[in-house]
DNA sequence: AGCACGCCGACT
DNA sequence: GTCGGCGTGCTC
């Protein structure tokens, strides 16, 4: 038999399957989906099992080494996947299978290197020999890379002649944690076995009897065992011998969740509203059918509820469920909703578990022991067989498009799976992404709406603050008279607020006075970043950074400091003005220990701090009953960066942090501050009307020929040299004109909103497209035929279909 | 990507 | 005459 084999090389000259020969031994275990080691020319491999054939064309077939996996990591379905990845993201096969799987589950290569002729090598390379007959066992090449780079050419020269040898290893970083069980045999009377001992085996018939007075044959814990009995191992190691008793080793789970107290919940009883919704979702549960819903529901309207009943509908049919959340939503609050209802059913993925865990939870999933998956993106990967619905919250959200390659969106990836398993697949949000509204009004998903909250609370009251005028009369701080005045009332009610700081694109940048030099990284063109914390300047692309200077590097002035405004300044003002107020500060500084994040928010609901004040990540999912007042400190800071989704991110914001306020009986208020409160994503969203900021964005998006319209294709070139960036982007740019229809727009060659990052300069071609069958061709060909060119002379392509981030 | 093969200059 | 530079091409 024939194994398919594709190989862990990413590059386009071996993005297709290889032939192996599957060893005779091999042959019943091997089966599509499950990872082995194959030589590759003279090295070895990972490669994933696509397909088994009875016979191929070529003459020289090599055997497969051996098999990593005992059962398939990979369904037919995700094969499917990869493969269909492949071609729309313009990725490679391996990458895009490696991206559905935990990171431990990445190859990770070895070379070792022993001695194979101790005479030749003594006499020629006596320093060699003595060094590698002293490490006795076979040295790893990497070591000695690193630690004694003298030897290396040495050894190179002795690979070469054959006095020493190369041994290639492909090894797995996964480590599963396991426990010793011990139970009694089942065909094994206990009473019978106690009788027959050996009069002298004290310890053994201790154990005996411990098991005679346990219910069942429940094992147990090896460890455990001896030390409640005081016995050493051999003990119930002779009974094991004796086959009165099995030992077996089963995998230990790691569960982050263990020891969290989640009470658990019950369904609720629907609104009319929400019934509606969920009935024909139900119905596609029942019937096995797939249709895209778009929930497009006020925050606050109950939707996680609808999501949680489906689910139940599922699972009772004993079907599978993939809930996908931001990870910036994925807060314990989430979590502990769904762990309560469906308790041990529901796994979790996140950032915040380290690399053991993320692999347990996964294997919970591949082992069929959680029927539930709650998880960011790379959580739509879930190797579930039998899929009843997939869930996507916060849909617009730009999160779910990975950035890097494989450059999927987990929207599109949803529906292919939604497709594969007929299963419904519903996308939630109070502020779906125009795309997907404008798919909803064009019938191609089916429209479901939510228009009121639960307990018919009233959305809050938004007051719009035109921060030009508080400067025309003579107020410079950073906070309006009215946003003042509510902190204050606040704080006599002891009640609670959230003070919301959009710092995206608003970095805090060091200028002079005089000047009006701004401090540079000297790898990218963008300015560095100021840190209060180590008083320095940090660039966020490339992580350079240098401590802040004394007087300007330009001009020598000392008048030199920082502008913008950042949580920590904000926070600084805020104590300044009200300094009674106990304010707790969220952002990355604060939450970067595991956990922090957790303990910040359980001491803000305990009470322990009156005003909450944050970036991004408190605009999602928070919800308190004691706060009544947000406010948003620069509503348009967003607005004006260089990105055709900038009014849509900015609305989308402004109306996710107003749902903050108000959540239970206390009514809530919003305070946002602006300098262009005329602006229609903030009046829209200070209306809470999304139907208006709809219509009015998608006539600029048609005017200026942006999605949903037409469709965006980017090509982004990179190299250290300027002119070449230049040149290649040009070259590219024709080969588009000549290959793509007349309607398609090829916009370029340009610089983009950053043109040098890491030393490195870049250029870009933008495509807008309405039909073009061919761009994929086209684009695959581009990427394969420069390739070459560029490993060799160090010079980067990304191609990126549907991009999110222009920069 | 790695690694071998192979074809030319500068050294014992 | 050989060591070693890195251009070219292949890997089942």
């Amino acid at each position: 038999m024939i194994a398919k084999v594709i190989v862990d090389v990413p590059v386009s000259q071996t993005d297709r399957p290889f032939d192996y020969l599957i060893p005779d031994d091999l042959e019943p275990v091997v089966e599509p989906g499950m990872r082995v080691v194959v030589p590759f020319g003279p090295r070895k491999l990972l490669g994933f099992v696509v397909g088994k054939e009875q016979h191929s064309e070529l003459k020289k077939i090599k055997p497969i080494e051996s098999v990593v996996d005992h059962t398939p990591v990979l369904t037919d379905e995700l094969l499917e996947l990869g493969s269909w990845l492949s071609e729309t993201a313009l990725c490679f096969t391996v990458s895009a299978y490696l991206a559905m799987l935990p990171a431990v589950m990445k190859a990770n290569y070895k070379k070792y290197i022993s001695v194979a002729d101790d005479k030749a090598l003594q006499e020629n390379y006596p320093g060699v020999y003595d060094f590698m007959t002293k490490q006795q066992k076979p040295v790893e090449w990497e070591s000695i890379v690193k630690n004694q780079p003298s030897y290396l050419k040495d050894l190179q020269n002795g690979i070469k002649k054959g006095w020493l040898s190369v041994e290639q290893k492909v090894e797995d970083k996964r480590k599963e944690k396991r426990v010793k069980m011990i139970s009694p045999a089942d065909y094994i009377n206990l009473h019978k076995a106690l009788e027959d001992m050996d009069k002298r085996a004290e310890k053994q018939k201790k154990v005996l009897r411990f098991f005679l007075n346990r219910s069942q044959n429940e094992p147990a814990v090896l460890s455990e065992l001896l030390k409640e009995l005081g016995v050493s191992r051999p003990s119930v190691k002779g009974l094991v011998d004796k086959g009165y008793l099995i030992e077996q080793e089963v995998e230990q789970f790691r569960d982050a969740y263990a020891r969290s107290d989640i009470k658990p919940t019950s369904a609720l009883t629907l609104t009319d509203e929400q019934e509606e919704v969920l009935k024909p979702i139900e119905e596609d549960i029942a019937s096995g059918h797939h249709h895209v819903y778009l929930c497009h529901g006020v925050t606050g309207s109950g939707k996680t509820e609808i999501y949680l009943q489906a689910i139940e509908k599922v699972i009772n049919m004993g079907k599978e469920a993939i809930v996908l959340v931001p990870e910036i939503a994925l807060t314990p609050q989430m979590v502990h909703r769904f762990k309560g209802r469906f308790g041990s059913e529901v796994a979790v993925m996140h950032s915040g578990l380290n690399k053991g865990e993320k692999y347990d939870e996964w294997r919970k999933i591949h082992t069929g022991k959680v029927r539930v998956v709650v998880g960011a993106r790379s959580a739509v990967f879930a190797p579930f067989k039998n899929l009843g619905i997939i869930i996507i919250d916060e849909e617009h959200e730009t999160s779910y498009k990975q950035e890097e390659n494989p450059r999927y969106h987990a929207r599109d990836v949803a529906i292919f799976r939604g497709t594969f398993h007929n299963c419904p697949v519903v996308l939630g949000s109070a502020t779906p992404a125009l795309e997907s509204f404008a798919r909803a009004q064009k019938g191609v998903y089916r429209l479901a709406s939510l228009a009121k909250r639960i307990n018919n609370q009233s959305m809050p009251e938004v007051m719009m603050i035109d921060m030009r005028e508080e400067i025309r009369n003579g107020n410079r701080s950073m906070f309006s008279k009215v946003l003042h005045d509510k902190l204050l009332d606040r704080l006599d009610k002891s009640e609670q607020s959230v003070l919301f700081l959009n710092r995206r694109g608003y970095s805090t940048f060091v200028m002079c006075r005089d000047c009006g030099h701004v401090i540079q990284c000297p790898h990218c063109d963008i300015s560095l970043t100021y840190h209060r914390r180590h008083a320095e300047l940090k660039c966020h692309y490339c992580g350079y950074q240098e401590s802040l200077p004394n007087s300007c590097p330009s001009c020598q002035s000392e008048h030199i400091r920082y502008f913008g405004s950042g949580t920590q300044k904000v926070e600084e003002a805020l104590t300044r003005m009200i300094p009674e107020a106990r304010v707790l500060r969220m952002d990355v500084d604060t939450t970067r220990r595991k956990g922090s994040h957790e303990k910040l928010l359980k001491a803000f609901g305990d009470g322990k701090a009156d005003i909450l004040l944050g970036t991004q990540m408190i605009a999602k999912g928070l919800d308190f009953p004691n706060v009544t007042l947000v406010g948003v400190l620069a509503a348009d800071t967003m607005l004006h960066l260089p990105d055709f989704r900038a009014s849509e991110k900015t609305f989308q914001l402004l109306t996710q942090v107003s749902g903050r306020a108000g959540r239970h009986e206390k009514k809530g208020e919003v305070v946002v501050q602006s300098y262009t409160p005329d602006h229609y994503a903030i009046v829209h969203a200070g209306n809470h009307d999304y139907n208006g900021f709809y219509n009015q964005e998608m006539r600029e998006r048609q005017s200026h020929r942006y999605p949903p319209y037409y469709f965006l294709a980017l090509v982004t070139v990179s190299h250290t040299e300027f002119p070449k960036v230049v040149d290649v982007t040009e070259s590219i740019t024709n080969v588009l004109k000549q290959s793509l229809t007349q309607t398609a727009q090829i916009l370029g060659p340009v610089a983009p909103p950053i043109p040098r990052i890491k030393d490195r300069y870049r250029y870009q071609c933008m495509i807008k497209y309405k039909n073009e069958p061919n761009l994929l061709n086209v684009l695959n060909k581009i990427q394969s035929h420069y390739q070459e060119a560029f490993t060799k002379d160090n010079l980067h392509i990304s191609i990126d279909v549907n991009p999110f981030i222009l920069m």
